[in-house]
RNA sequence: GCGGGCGUGGCGGAACUGGUAGACGCAACGGACUUAAAAUCCGUUGGGCGAAAGCCCGUGGGGGUUCAAGUCCCUCCGCCCGCACCA
C-alpha cells in the first residue's frame, strides 16, 4: 500500500481551480443565486483552529451548492481594522496600516493553503480608503435621515482600550476585549438609532426561520420589549420638607412620569423611587447636600461593579411626596434608589411591594406599608397576607376600589383607560435596547466624517472632500488616541465659514465595518458601496456561518444596518441573513505540569497510558475539554496540521466527529483516522482503476445480482448523503460516505457488470467528497480517467428505483419486546406477516397456549403480538 | 432570580414524524504479514449469566401515557449557555 502524496494532488487542485477560474461569481439572472458567508476575519496573523472548522463548514456549503447548480457567490476579505493592530503599533512600533496588511499576506497563504472556493477577486479589506469611504458617505445619509446623532451621555469607558464600549460590549462589567472593569464616564458620543426598529427588530425574527432558536431569543431578550404604561404622578413638597428642597421642586416644574407594566396593582402603591440620574434627582440634590452625596455614591459604583448582584437596594427619602391618583390623601414618598436606571422606562417607578419582590425589600427595609392588592384566585381575601416573598401571579382584585375582583389583565386594561381619559397616562411599549454608540477614541479605525467649527458647531464634511483618510504619520508613544494629539491632521478649515476648526478625532466601531461587508462583497469594485443591481441578485445571504459569540453584537448590528441602508434608498431588503448556522467550538484537552503551569499540547506525551512531560517524562495532570484558549495554551496549529497531513486531513476531521453546531473535541487520534481514511480511499481507486472499464463505457450485459446489490448501496448513499448534507448533518454525510468505502472495499474485480458497477460507485464516491475532501476528489476523478474536474461536476442523482429494497426487515415483538426478525418482501400484506411471525420458533414458544389479543401491525417495520 | 439547551458504550457521536438502541469513527483486545517494530489487512468489542442455543438488564434518577418510549408528559438530579436591580 503506497502513500498518497497530498503536497502534491493540493498544490496541483489549487493551481487549477484558480486557472480555470472556477469560483468565479457573476450575477446571471437566468439562474439560482446561493450566496453562502464566512464571518470575515480580523486579520490577526495566522489561522486558529476556529477559523478552519468555520470555513471548512462554508466550503462545504459552497462546493455542494454550486455541483447542485446554483450561482454561488462565497467571498471572502477582512475585518481589518480594530485595536490588537493599535496596541501592536504600541508595543512594536509598527504601523497599524503594515502589520494588518502583513498579517492579511500571511493568512490569505495560510486560507489559500486549505483549498476553499473562494472568488478571491472579490476580497476586500475594511482598513482600505475604498472601503470605508462609503461607510463615512453612508454615515452622511444616516445623519441625514435623523438614524445618527450626537448627544452627551454616561458611557462605558474601558481603562484599559482607553476607549468607550457599547452596551453590547461590556460583558458581566467588563470590556469585551481588555476584561477590564468598565467606568462609567459622561462623554458627547456619535450614535445611531437603532432603537427606532426595535419594534420591528424583535418582530421580524419570527421570519428569520432558518435562524437557531437559541440565537433569536438571545435577541429578543436582547432588545426587551415590555408593554405598560406610562402615567403620572403630582408631586407636592412633604410636610418635613426644607425650604430649598421646596423650591428645587418648582424648578422642576411637572409630574413625575413612572413607567409600569403592573398599573393593576396602583391601590398597592407605597412609594415611588427615581434614578439618581433623573433630572428631579439631580434639581433635588442641589438643595440638599445629604442627597447629593448619595447620589454621588451610587454614580461612583455604576453598573460597573460585579458588587451589583450584592449591593443592598438603598434609597434616599427626598422629602417630596406623589400624591395617589385615585386614593385623596394617599402620599406617596419619593425615593431617589440605587436600583432605578434612567436608561429604561422613564428613570422612574411606583413601587407595590405585596406584588414584586425588589418593591418589597425596599419596603422592608424603609418601613412601607405592605398592602396586598391581587389574591391568588379562590383564597379568602381578607385573610391574604405577605410575608417573605412578593406575590407576582395572576390573581383576583382586592383592596383596589373600582378594580375589585377583576382579573389583573383586567384591571390593567381599566387603569391605563381610566389614566389615559384623564390625560394623566397613556400605553407604551419601552425596549431595554439602547442607541448604538459608535465613537471610539482610537486611532484604527474609519474615521467619523465631521468638522468641529467654533462658529458653525458641528459641520459635515463634504461629499466630495470624502474619504477622510487616516493619516500615516502617528506615534503610539502615549497613551490615548493619536489623531488627537496629531500635529496637522486634525486642523482643518471649517467646510462653511472657512475658519480654524477641527476635525472629529473619534473613529467608528469597528462593528460598523462588518454591519455591511456583506452587500459590498455582491460588488467589490463598485464606485459605490454596492450596486443596486448586484445587491438585488446576491442578497440577501441565504447561509451564514459562525460563531455564537456575536448572536447579539456583529447579527443585530447588521439587521439594523439593513434596515437603515433600506431606509436611505440604498437596498430593498431588511433582513441580511436568510440562514444562520452557528457553529460550536473547537476544544481541546488542558494540561499542566507539577507546578501549576500550563501546557502546550506539544509537550505532553503518552507513555503506557499516562500522560507526561516530553521532555523529562514527569507526571502531567490532565485537565477536561475546553475552548481552545492562548491562556490555557490548549491550542493547536492549523497550519502545522495542514503542512504534516493536508488539507484535506483537517477538513475532514473538523466534518466528522460532531455536528457543526456543538463543540468539537481536537483529538490527534481523530486527525490520524481522517489521514488514514484518505489513503485507504486513494488506494482503492488507485488500485482498482487500471481494470475499469473506461469512463462513460455503456453496460453491456445485464447486472448480476451482486453487481446489482452494490449499485443499490452506491444510489441510496446518493440519498442518504444529500438529505444530510441539505440539512447541515455533515458528520452523518461522512459517515455515510465511509460506509460506502468500506461496501466497495468488500467487492473484488468480476465480470464487466461488475466492474461497471464498481466504476459507478467510485465515481459516486469521488463526487460526494468533493464538498468535504475537494483535493483528494479532483486526484480520485482524474485517476478515474476524467478530463474535467469535479468542481465542475454536477452533484449524482440517485435513480430512484434502486434506493428502495425489494425486500425489508421487520421486528417480531411479543409484547412489545424484540423476539425475531423477518426478512419479507416489501409492502407485504398483514395478513402474510402476521402468519410469518407467529410462525417463528421464539414466538410460536410464547404464544404456545395463550390467547393473542391482538397483533399490531406496521407495514414494513413491526410486527407486535400482545398476549 | 429569569430564559434556553443538554444528559445514549471506555470516548466523539447515530437513531427521519414513537416502531430492531449504539450507524460511522476513535480507543482497546485478538489474529495475519514481518527477524522485529511501524504501517497495513482481518476479526472481536454496552453490561450480566451461560459450554452453547439463548435469557436478563440497559439511553442521568423516579413515575406516567402507549401494543411499543432514547424519542411524548410529570417530577427530581447534574452540566452548559444567555440575560440579569428591566419597573
Amino acid at each position: 500500500m503506497s502513500r498518497y502524496n497530498f503536497k502534491e494532488t493540493e498544490a496541483k487542485g489549487q493551481a487549477i481551480w484558480e486557472e480555470r477560474g472556477c469560483f468565479r461569481a457573476n450575477e446571471d439572472p437566468g439562474r439560482k443565486k446561493y450566496y453562502v458567508l464566512e464571518m470575515f476575519p480580523y486579520p490577526s496573523g495566522r489561522i486558529h483552529v476556529g477559523h478552519v472548522r468555520n470555513y471548512t463548514l462554508g466550503d462545504m456549503v459552497a462546493r455542494y451548492k454550486r455541483a447542485c447548480g446554483y450561482n454561488v457567490l462565497h467571498p471572502m476579505g477582512w475585518d481589518a481594522f480594530g485595536m490588537p493592530a493599535e496596541n501592536a503599533a504600541i508595543e512594536n512600533n509598527i504601523h497599524p496600516g503594515k502589520s494588518t496588511y502583513q498579517n492579511i499576506e500571511s493568512m490569505t497563504r495560510q486560507l489559500k493553503a486549505m483549498g476553499l472556493s473562494y472568488d478571491w477577486s472579490r476580497e476586500i479589506a475594511t482598513c482600505s480608503p475604498d472601503y470605508y469611504r462609503y461607510e463615512q458617505k453612508m454615515f452622511l445619509d444616516f445623519l441625514a435621515a435623523g438614524l445618527a446623532y450626537r448627544k452627551e451621555s454616561w458611557v462605558n469607558w474601558d481603562p484599559v482600550d482607553h476607549t468607550v464600549l457599547a452596551n453590547e460590549q461590556v460583558i458581566d462589567g467588563r470590556g469585551w476585549r481588555s476584561g477590564a472593569p468598565v467606568e462609567k464616564r459622561k462623554l458627547s458620543q456619535w450614535f445611531l438609532r437603532i432603537s427606532d426598529f426595535a419594534d420591528d427588530l424583535i418582530e421580524s425574527l419570527k421570519s428569520l426561520d432558518r435562524w437557531p432558536d437559541r440565537v433569536r431569543l438571545m435577541q429578543e431578550n436582547w432588545i426587551g420589549r415590555s408593554e405598560g404604561l406610562r402615567m403620572s404622578f403630582r408631586l407636592a413638597p412633604s410636610r418635613a420638607a426644607s425650604a430649598e428642597t421646596a423650591k428645587a421642586l418648582d424648578s422642576f416644574d411637572g409630574p413625575l412620569e413612572v413607567f409600569t407594566t403592573r398599573p393593576d396593582t396602583i391601590f398597592g402603591a407605597a412609594f415611588c423611587a427615581i434614578s439618581p440620574n433623573h433630572p428631579l434627582a439631580d434639581a433635588l440634590g442641589g438643595a440638599d447636600d445629604g442627597l447629593a452625596a448619595f447620589i454621588q455614591d451610587c454614580n461612583r459604583l455604576g453598573t460597573a461593579e460585579a458588587a451589583i448582584e450584592t449591593a443592598e437596594k438603598e434609597g434616599f427619602d427626598t422629602g417630596i411626596i406623589a400624591r395617589h391618583p385615585f386614593v385623596s390623601g394617599r402620599e406617596l414618598p419619593v425615593y431617589v434608589a440605587n436600583f432605578v436606571l434612567m436608561e429604561y422606562g422613564s428613570g422612574a417607578i411606583f413601587g407595590c411591594p405585596a406584588h414584586d419582590q425588589r418593591d418589597l425589600e425596599f419596603a422592608r427595609t424603609y418601613d412601607l406599608a405592605v398592602r396586598p392588592v391581587v389574591a391568588p384566585k379562590g383564597t379568602d381575601a381578607s385573610g391574604f397576607t405577605i410575608n417573605e416573598d412578593a406575590y407576582t401571579e395572576d390573581g383576583v382584585l382586592i383592596n383596589s376600589d373600582f378594580l375589585d375582583g377583576m382579573a389583573v389583565a383586567q384591571a390593567k386594561d381599566v387603569i391605563a383607560r381610566r389614566m389615559e381619559e384623564a390625560g394623566d397616562g397613556e400605553r407604551v411599549t419601552v425596549y431595554r435596547l439602547r442607541d448604538w454608540g459608535i465613537s471610539r477614541q482610537r486611532y484604527w479605525g474609519c474615521p467619523i466624517p465631521i468638522i468641529h467649527c467654533p462658529s458653525c458647531g458641528m459641520v459635515t464634511v463634504p461629499e466630495s472632500d470624502l474619504p477622510v483618510t487616516l493619516p500615516e504619520d502617528v506615534n503610539f508613544d502615549k497613551p490615548g488616541n493619536p489623531l488627537d494629539r496629531h500635529a496637522s491632521w486634525k486642523y482643518v478649515p471649517c467646510p462653511q465659514c472657512g475658519t480654524d476648526a477641527e476635525r472629529e478625532t473619534d473613529t467608528f466601531d469597528t462593528f460598523v465595518e462588518s454591519s455591511w461587508y456583506f452587500a459590498r462583497f455582491t460588488a467589490p469594485v463598485a464606485d459605490a458601496p454596492f450596486t443596486r443591481e448586484a445587491a438585488d441578485y446576491w442578497l440577501p445571504v441565504d447561509q451564514y456561518i459562525g460563531g455564537i459569540e456575536h448572536a447579539v453584537l456583529h447579527l443585530l448590528y447588521s439587521r439594523f444596518f439593513t434596515r437603515a441602508l433600506r431606509k436611505c434608498g440604498y437596498l430593498g431588503l431588511d433582513e441580511p441573513f436568510a440562514g444562520l448556522l452557528t457553529q460550536g467550538m473547537v476544544c481541546h484537552e488542558t494540561y499542566r505540569d507539577a507546578a501549576g503551569s500550563w501546557l502546550l499540547p506539544d509537550q505532553v506525551r503518552r507513555v503506557d497510558g499516562k500522560v507526561v512531560h516530553f521532555e523529562d517524562g514527569s507526571p502531567v495532570t490532565v485537565g477536561r475539554s475546553e475552548k481552545m484558549s492562548k491562556s490555557r495554551k490548549n491550542v493547536v496549529d492549523p497550519a502545522a496540521i495542514i503542512e504534516a497531513y493536508g488539507a484535506d486531513t483537517i477538513r475532514l476531521f473538523m466534518l466528522s466527529d460532531s455536528p457543526p453546531e456543538r463543540d468539537l473535541d481536537w483529538t490527534d487520534a481523530g486527525i490520524e483516522g481522517a489521514w488514514r481514511f484518505i489513503n485507504r480511499l486513494w488506494n482503492m481507486v488507485e488500485n482498482a482503476a487500471p481494470n475499469l472499464p473506461p469512463p462513460g463505457c455503456p453496460l453491456a450485459n445485464d447486472l448480476g445480482e451482486a453487481a446489482h446489490e452494490l449499485r443499490r448501496g452506491v444510489h441510496k448513499t446518493i440519498t442518504a448523503v444529500s438529505g444530510d448534507l441539505d440539512r447541515f448533518h455533515f458528520n452523518r454525510a461522512v459517515a455515510r460516505v465511509r460506509e460506502l468505502t468500506n461496501l466497495l472495499a468488500e467487492t473484488a474485480d468480476g465480470g464487466d457488470d461488475m466492474n461497471w458497477a464498481r466504476r459507478e460507485g467510485l465515481e459516486t464516491l469521488a463526487l460526494l467528497i468533493g464538498p468535504m475532501m475537494p483535493h483528494l476528489a479532483e486526484q480520485l476523478w482524474q485517476a478515474l480517467g476524467h478530463d474535467g474536474l469535479v468542481a465542475a461536476a454536477p452533484w449524482p442523482v440517485a435513480d430512484a428505483a434502486l434506493t428502495i429494497d425489494d425486500r425489508v426487515t421487520i421486528a417480531v415483538q411479543v409484547n412489545g419486546k424484540l423476539r425475531g426478525t423477518l426478512d419479507l418482501v416489501r409492502d407485504i400484506g398483514r395478513d402474510d406477516a402476521e402468519a410469518a411471525a407467529l410462525a417463528l420458533p421464539a414466538v410460536a414458544a410464547m404464544t404456545e397456549g395463550k390467547a393473542v389479543q391482538k397483533v399490531i401491525f406496521v407495514p414494513n417495520r413491526v410486527i407486535n403480538v400482545v398476549l
